[in-house]
DNA sequence: GTATTTGCAAATGATTTGCAGTGCT
DNA sequence: AGCACTGCAAATCATTTGCAAATAC
């Protein structure tokens, strides 16, 4: 994924800090913003998490990425994708996407002609295979 | 609905200020906390938001209570019910409970074998028929 | 009577804002 | 050059904690 592009396309200027931001989020899939700080400190040791909020923000703005806001867990966010399904475990906190036809869902769930639909989200908790089996071994 | 009987069930015992929130919960549907406080103040004059928030926890332990965090919105409650998405319409803010089969959804979801599903959220946002219409005539 | 809950005040945690300086296009 | 972005410090908003007095059972 071409992260200068992303910004570009989102009207969002190219800063080394936001192409910093975008990788991390892109290989964490999701993340919190406490573990983006921690992480991004690395790179840019004088980064404030002002500018981590403020990028944020501007990213939610424009759609260029996604709040995930699971029951019971601190806020992660991701680059906005297909439409998909979450399942947060229980136990261990994982988050994990799921494939999930959202279309098919909102088609069912809504009378088209009276709401409207822009956005969904799906979130799961449970627990998942690893924490599954460790249960059962207590 | 009898409120202090619903405590009991959950194991907590029932004080006023108790029966209080879920009254106004109840009646509201889904509610912030910070609706929940301004309510609740006109009955109980001197109640604290250290013991709404003391409260809301241990109702959330005993999942009496189920929190709704919609992606841009803070967070509702709502006494716990019937698996249903919310509708959250991004103009006027109002959130609407959907009939939704949600355990159909889970088996075509998730390969049971692999994950066990405990709790699930759906969260739709877009325009409500209301704002529907309004932003036509703009 | 004992354990839990309440209300207060203070502490902590999360997010936002204002402003001066810097960097992108 | 001009406007947007960064980083710092301070402000604001959200939530939790400790403790003494009051209340539930």
């Amino acid at each position: 994924m071409n992260y200068e592009t992303l910004l570009k396309q989102h009207q969002l200027k190219v800063t080394p800090q936001r192409v910093g931001i975008l990788e991390m989020m892109d290989g964490a899939g999701h993340i919190t913003i406490e573990n983006l700080f921690e992480q991004i400190k690395k790179r840019f040791t004088s980064i404030s998490l002002a500018t981590l909020y403020k990028n944020i923000n501007s990213m939610l703005d424009t759609s260029l990425i996604t709040e995930v806001k699971a029951p019971r867990y601190k806020t992660h966010y991701e680059i906005t994708k297909e439409s998909h399904a979450h399942f947060v475990c229980t136990s261990c906190g994982q988050h994990k996407d799921i494939a999930f036809d959202m279309n098919t869902l909102c088609k069912n769930l809504v009378d088209e002609i009276t709401y409207e639909v822009a956005t969904t989200s799906v979130i799961l908790s449970g627990l998942c295979p690893k924490c599954k089996i460790l249960k059962k071994m207590l």
